[in-house]
DNA sequence: CGCCAAGTTGACTGCGAATGCAAGTGTAAA
DNA sequence: TTTACACTTGCATTCGCAGTCAACTTGGCG
């Protein structure tokens, strides 16, 4: 009698049963699972038939026990709510998941949270992973060491060289001041980011040496990237300034977004007739018509098509080498700002 | 000799690997890791020492394979970069990773792959899933075939029970229409989501039926949720009522603030004087100083958690009821709508 | 009709950890 | 000193599948 297993607490069935059913061995119903094995098309049907009527899917569990490749990449985010994130992280998935990968998703709600997570990421052994979080270079190195790829993204490895793709915040910078300058701006302020975020610093330096290069300073107050830090940022600068500001740079758009909406409200301010405000980002509400931020726009389809390759490159390849994408961003002119 | 494992491939020490070192069985050093096991103070001390030594983190995959349990949660999204989702999923997966679950995240670029999708679940044997995207009656068949405890968010299992979590469309709908009437709104339009979700259409119908007990009637274009959509619409309905209209209702947020954006830019419309557009959802835009928009506030916190804890129970105690919770949303009153 | 190569198939083992069971340890009471 | 009992510990087995190897089938060709 070929009674089939039908466990009512676990459930489902194994290769085992369905090789019963179709009275084969295990291995056969294994190879019909397995690009390219040699299994004669007949077997293949009545195996393929009886894995249907049982509803058997292969348990990846137990296939990533025994090839050691459980065909899981982490992501790990430190602010999901950052609204230029989501766009990175569905593209990421999507491209991932077209290449047979599955996405098993960190979101830090404090940056201090890294190593609880990094605990986890070993334990089930993922084949790679994609880090949109401040890692230090012992957590970097520990990757190296374990053998997983990463690829940093937006973020390089300070100290320890690592994968990674980023935008050019550098000249994405130069170009939003050099446009503010040539348009005769005078009095430059600038809402930087969070001090642990590395593109942040990185753009609020490069417009700041652009700047003196120009012959131009500027005042900086801190943000958190949010809307309110914007607003807020705006007040704080309008306030040391004795409100004579007539341009802003601000680490990102949504903190732009934040200080147009103040100073139109609150202060009266013709943006950008009196007040000339850029960010970065591309971010899709600064496209908004209520904004048009003038920004500078991340590749991101670019960026994270990169990404993913690099990854999967280094996990069929584990000794390529690190290296580093720069990723030119488009500036968009928006109507937030006059450029010369 | 008791030389340690240090494979350069796999890379990984096994409990083996940490036994060995430690002079103990394999066993013991399975039972240090597990929660409330009988292991001597002296020699858990001693296997830990060797575990950090040998750099040792449990494999959960083999835990999952021999225990059954993946600690995995499938998380299915249709589209993350509708600006409602970000918040759901990082409040999610906290709350999930706060548990000791891990999230498998799984982002639909058309509704057509759910199949495709489902098929990935079923084969990491996940603990359960937690879905945001639309599940025809087989399909959520199928995970109770699999005794795959689900969640659906903002949506019912439609023909099938199921547990879930809701926003109550239809109360804040009524909140939102009866102030609209209240305040002598004669010509209303409504925005209306894409045919196939499940929220969008309850909203739209209880705003229109809400309309007729009050002796209103509407007309309906149809969006996509997005801004972009929100514009078309109010050019839509601008043209069909040759710009009577003087009161809108978004099924979502963002076309209400497309619809604001378009209205005031393409029409000189003053929003609210000559037209009150109202939204759904509470995403932060909404609350930004160039739209406040009258809106329905989703308790996302409340109903993440809602979410979390009953598939845990479900995952549990697999013979839960399907339940559903529905959540009062909050009303917004801000200033893109007159209300009465 | 026999032989060989190519194509198929099944038995068996091992991936890494959890767990029931039996054996071993130590301590306190008799 | 002996006995009992509560703790610890190790052995052996198991989870579901992939891959190795040897055995078997088939067809073509001499």
């Amino acid at each position: 009698m070929t009674s089939v297993r039908q466990d009512p607490i676990t459930g489902r069935a194994t290769s085992y049963d369905v090789a019963r059913h179709a009275g084969v061995s295990q291995s056969a119903v294994s190879r019909c699972f397995k690009q390219g094995a040699s299994v004669a098309p007949r077997t293949r049907e009545k195996i393929l038939a009886s894995a249907r009527t049982l509803n058997y899917y292969p348990n990846a569990i137990a296939q990533g026990l025994i090839t050691k490749r459980s065909n899981l990449v982490a992501i790990i985010i430190s602010n999901l709510t950052n609204l230029y994130y989501p766009e990175v992280l569905a593209e990421l998935t999507q491209r991932l998941s077209a290449q047979g990968i599955r996405v098993l998703l960190f979101s830090l709600a404090a940056e201090s949270d890294v190593d609880d997570v990094l605990d986890q990421v070993w334990r089930y052994r993922v084949d790679g992973a994609i880090v949109a979080a401040r890692l230090d270079p012992s957590q970097i190195a520990a990757f190296a060491d374990r053998g997983v790829p990463v690829v940093l993204y937006n973020r390089i490895g300070e100290g320890v060289p690592a994968a990674s793709v980023c935008c050019d915040s550098i000249s994405g910078e130069h170009a939003l001041v050099e446009g503010l300058v040539e348009a005769g701006h005078q009095a430059f302020g600038i809402i930087a980011g969070p001090a642990d975020s590395y593109v942040g610093e990185e753009r609020v330096q490069a417009a700041q040496k652009r700047l003196l290069q120009l012959g131009r300073e500027a005042l900086i107050v801190r943000g958190t990237y949010d809307y309110e830090s914007g607003d807020a940022g705006l007040r704080e600068l309008m306030r040391i300034t004795g409100r004579k500001l007539d341009a802003l740079i601000c680490a990102n758009d949504l903190m732009a977004i934040g200080a147009i909406d103040s100073a139109r409200a609150y202060f009266g301010i013709d943006v950008p007739r009196d007040l000339s405000i850029v960010g970065f980002d591309g971010v899709s509400p600064a496209t908004w018509l209520a904004y048009q931020v003038t920004t500078v726009r991340q590749p991101v389809r670019r960026m994270t098509e990169a990404a993913v390759s690099m990854l999967i490159e280094r996990i069929e390849q584990p000794e390529t080498l690190p290296e580093q994408r720069l990723f030119a961003g488009e500036l968009l002119t928006g109507q937030s700002a006059r450029l010369g």
